[in-house]
DNA sequence: CTAGGCACCTA
DNA sequence: GTAGGTGCCTAGG
């Protein structure tokens, strides 16, 4: 009669009050051992087995997942030895050591502990048990239910009274009911059943002879193991009773092995065991090297629907609801109807509890290999680091490796100078050959040894490297031979949240959400003719800005990792911004080869005109000047040769001289102009690009490297700098030549590949006009078609000049379009530019509705969004007059050129390993906002070029097709 | 020596 | 009308 028990067997007080958060508790050792035997074999690619992981880890996502646990604590063994075999010293004496390939499987399970950043909690001379009962009792103490999540019966004595047990692999639940059907007895008596029956597993000896069944029945007649034995006397069978009087002290000694401690001395307090936020990237890393990819796609599933868009498969599924249109405004939909707050004014600092506040800051010099070691072990053990790295220069591919910081927690960071001179030490060129007379430089590890020690750390795959624009360290270590993985990265963290609504410089982040003033690069290394390289640095203030520098950059990583969560952009991040870190590092290493010779002709050339124009020019004005001054030269044509038609300008006063005004006074006969405008031109083209490209080849490489930035535009853009190879002219004839000089090693050829009209068809598809996503599918004419319908021509009556309005106004509709500006591009009045725009309105009136709601969205969140879910931010759209219309326009052009964007960021992520699949050699060498330029073996063109547009058309399904362009060459000039 | 303005290159 | 970057000139330290 089990119920009569139990109602018997209740404590006299009534129970605590079970509204409490209720408490998790895993048996982590005990689990090993279940989920190995249960499961079949299986291994990791490399051949590490992980069966047992694998078990754990679905565990764990279950209890996370589908129970909501909020508190949880995963609990260890410690050692073989605890405190029983104190008083007992054969207590699981027994125990075979564990199969060879369960072995390796129990760090692993450890692991999963950290990577689901959960409280990994063991105690030396304890037994997971007796931590368990600790915790157990003391949660119940404090009215919260509990569940002990294990199968392991000497667990069944702590059931009931708001305590239960989940068998975790049978996923069944284990309350009093099924104690009594294992032991014949109510949870309580549990132990003096044990005590009686012994267990030969673990070597508790128990009463010979007797078994759970009798032990129970005995207990049950007499109540408990302590009457039992000393009224041992009583019982009538002599067999049973001899054995009972002879061994009542190996009974008594057995019940102490089986009893579990309930004050075991925890390490972390019951209240501490909470289930922490999880490091997303961490834990997908980590179950990437298990090889565990059905778990990774669930835990994708999870982030999806903790509220963040997801990617291609949400955007092809809404368009594809109702054909592709109605399917995006129901995506825009859903994306309008999420609530943000309105924008405010960012406070210098926030107070929210994710701000990590040490109480004491620790910036270390570590000068020996060994104090190194022991950071990396450090880091090891921290599970994620952040680093930076210092240089000689800002330009990866020509800067030399100084010294490396390293953050281990918030408050605690180490500086690594592997390459500092003496200050003292004479600067190349300027010192003479007094090289002698320099001081020795300080003490410290030899580079190349101090990237050896750090390699285990900055690959281990279980450890996250933390870097504020991790681009630039992970091209130093990869110089170095260390490819750093994972990564993530604070700057294009901050980017995703914030892009467009300021800066994400670490100095400005810093102050932003920590309110902390960071000491700063010119603070250190001075500047101006003063300015020293940082290897002049001297250590110690070496050290307090490097160190610094590591450590803001962790704490920002433990803010901006909550933001990135709380703000729904985990999928922008996590599918565009990060993985696109490394693509665009291994483009600019790999830099576009570029000819010299072409350039120093071209140089040439340019320089003759120049001089021929500036004698002609100087000839008509009469005097000399100095042609590349506007302001001279305003002054020899407005007031000089007293011609008009140009403006002061307000700022400063002087007569504009640009080419719009320069060009009128051309069309007008005026000789000067035109010469002005040509010498312009060369001078633009020898000054920008001739002489200055020559210069950035890489004397190592031999090719030039730009600089893309990830973080610096308000769209999602990249940016190119140092040199910008996203503005090489191709406009004019002679520009053009300069494409010329960008060509391909020997036995490659040069491939652009653009996409056709990327942003018209964005237009088509998030306004919903069905005209223009029609004339998409069909393939024809976009600027004619347009043509045709805003101002009534027929196809094939078409002209050039109506099509170049029309083409006007299309550009003018991406760019947030106004008459004043329409009328200044054509060239045309105000008014009539007005009617145009009027009349492309009507044809299409999808498009003033879509730009109206753009507007509207913009005024009220403060930011617009692309199709994939970036925010762009727009300020002043809450200001008034010019402000205004200026952030109208660009809410406009936002998510379109974002959009764009976006999807050729996709692109860029899935060609290298797509190449590589197709066992093709091809390097992606710059992209140009559009277009992808690649070095293309000769053998593999063909197969190139193909797939190459197949992955940048279905980098995303957008609904009209998306529509990828090749063309081939020695040059980029050919390929254009 | 630096910062701002101008001019002009790209998508 | 959108988004960028660079070179040159010049004013103001």
């Amino acid at each position: 009669m089990p119920t009569d028990i139990l109602t018997a067997a209740s404590p006299v007080a009534p129970p605590p009050p079970a509204d409490g958060n209720p408490l998790y508790l895993v048996d982590g050792s005990g689990f090993i051992f279940r989920a190995y035997h249960a499961l079949p074999p299986l291994s990791r690619p490399d051949g590490t087995p992980v069966n047992a992981v694998m078990g754990f880890t679905n565990m764990l996502m279950r209890l996370l997942a589908e129970l909501k646990a909020e508190a949880v604590a995963v609990i260890f063994d410690s050692k073989r030895i605890n405190f029983r075999n104190e008083f007992y010293p054969d207590y699981k004496a027994h125990r075979p050591d564990p199969p060879e390939d369960l072995r390796p499987q129990f760090a692993l399970i450890r692991e999963a502990v950290e990577a689901f950043s959960l409280p990994c909690i063991e105690l030396e001379g304890y037994e997971a048990d007796d931590l368990i009962a600790t915790y157990a009792r003391q949660a119940r103490a404090l009215g919260r239910p509990v569940t002990i999540v294990s199968s392991d019966k000497d667990l069944m004595q702590l059931v009931g009274d708001g305590i239960r047990m989940l068998d975790p692999m049978k996923n069944r639940l284990i309350g009093p009911d099924e104690v009594f059907e294992k032991f014949g007895v109510a949870p309580e008596k549990v132990v003096d059943v044990q005590a009686l029956a012994g267990d030969s597993v673990d070597n508790v000896p128990g009463v010979p002879g007797i078994g759970v069944k009798t032990a129970a029945q005995l207990i049950t007649e007499y109540g408990s193991l302590e009457v039992l034995l000393e009224r041992a006397a009583e019982i009538k069978q002599a067999g049973r009773r001899q054995k009972l009087i002879d061994n009542a002290d190996m009974a008594r000694i057995s019940k102490r092995l089986v009893q579990l401690e309930e004050n075991a001395p925890v390490p972390v307090p019951v209240e501490a065991l909470k289930v922490r936020e999880p490091d997303v990237n961490r834990l997908l890393s980590w179950l990437g090297v298990q090889g565990f990819r059905s778990i990774i796609a669930k835990v994708k599933a999870e982030i999806a629907e903790d509220g963040t868009l997801a990617d291609g498969a949400a955007i092809s599924a809404a368009a594809g609801t109702g054909g592709g249109e109605q399917g995006l405004r129901d995506l825009r939909a859903a994306l309008d109807g999420r609530s943000y707050a309105p924008p405010a004014a960012a406070p210098d600092a926030r107070e929210d509890a994710h701000i990590p506040r040490p109480a004491t800051v620790e910036y270390i010099l570590v000068d020996t290999e060994e104090a190194l070691a022991a950071w990396v072990a450090e880091g090891l053990e921290a599970g994620v680091v952040a680093l930076d790295t210092e240089t000689d220069g800002l330009t990866p591919m020509r800067a030399n490796l100084v010294g490396i910081s390293l953050a281990t927690r918030p408050g605690r960071a180490c500086y690594i100078p592997v390459a500092h001179i003496d200050p003292s030490t004479p600067k190349d060129g300027a010192g003479g050959l007094d090289f002698g007379d320099a001081a020795p430089p300080p003490r410290q590890i030899q580079a190349a040894r101090a990237l050896e020690i750090l390699r285990p750390l900055l690959e281990h795959p279980g450890v996250l490297k933390v870097g504020h624009n991790i681009k630039f360290d992970w091209q130093m270590f990869a110089k170095n031979g260390i490819k750093v993985d994972p990564i993530d990265d604070t700057m294009l963290r901050s980017y995703v949240i914030g892009g467009g609504r300021h800066g994400h410089g670490m100095d400005e982040l810093a102050q932003r959400h920590l309110g902390i003033t960071c000491i700063t690069y010119d603070e250190v290394t001075g500047t101006g003719k003063a300015r020293v390289t940082f290897d002049r640095v001297p250590l110690d203030k070496a050290t307090s800005y490097a160190a610094e520098d590591a450590d803001i950059t962790l704490r920002l990583w433990h803010v901006l990792r909550h933001d990135v969560l709380a703000d729904r952009m985990v999928t922008v991040y996590e599918t565009i911004d990060r993985p696109l870190i490394r693509v665009v590092a291994d483009m600019e290493m790999e830099g576009v080869l570029v000819d010299r010779q072409v350039l120093r002709e071209l140089s040439s050339d340019f320089a003759k005109k120049m001089v021929e124009f500036e004698a002609d020019i100087q000839k008509l004005a009469g005097r000399e000047f100095n042609v590349g001054s506007p302001k001279q030269l305003g002054e020899i044509l407005f007031d000089e040769m007293k011609l008009s038609g140009s403006k002061k300008s307000s700022k400063t006063g002087a007569w504009s001289t640009d080419s719009s005004v320069l060009e009128e006074l051309a069309d007008l006969g005026i000789p000067i102009a035109q010469k002005v405008l040509d010498w312009r031109q060369f001078q633009k083209l020898k000054s920008t690009y001739t002489d200055t490209l020559g210069e950035q080849i890489n004397p190592v490489t031999g090719r030039v490297h730009t600089s893309f930035a990830l973080a610096a535009t308000s769209t999602g853009r990249l940016s190119s700098t140092d040199p910008n190879l996203q503005n090489i002219p191709i406009r004019t004839e002679e520009g053009r030549k300069i494409r010329r000089a960008f060509v391909a090693a020997p036995g490659h050829r040069i491939m652009s590949v653009d996409y056709s009209q990327i942003e018209l068809r964005i237009v088509a598809e998030m306004a919903g006009i069905p005209a223009l996503q029609q004339a998409f599918r069909d393939g024809i004419d976009i600027h004619a078609m347009t043509a045709s319908q805003v101002f009534n021509v027929p196809l094939d009556q078409m002209t050039s000049e109506i099509r170049r309005r029309a083409k006007a106004i299309n550009f003018g509709i991406i760019y947030g379009i106004s008459s004043f500006g329409l009328s200044r591009q054509l060239g045309i009045a105000p008014g009539e530019a007005g009617a145009f725009i009027k009349a492309y309105f009507e044809r299409f009136p999808e498009l003033q509705a879509y730009m109206e709601k753009t507007k509207a969205e913009a005024r009220e969140h403060g930011f617009v969004r692309t199709l994939l879910g970036r925010k762009c931010w727009i300020p002043g759209i809450q200001e008034k007059g010019a402000r205004k219309a200026y952030a109208e326009r660009q809410a406009i052009n936002a998510p379109i050129q974002g959009t764009a964007a976006d999807i050729i960021k996709r692109a860029m992520i899935r060609l290298p390993g797509a190449l590589a699949d197709a066992g093709l050699k091809a390097r992606m060498l710059l992209q140009v906002h559009d277009e992808l330029l690649f070095e293309v073996p000769d053998a593999e063109v063909e197969a190139t070029s193909t797939l190459v547009r197949a992955v940048m058309e279905g980098a995303a399904d957008i609904g009209i097709p998306l529509v990828a362009e090749a063309g081939t060459g020695a040059s980029w000039a050919e390929a254009h």
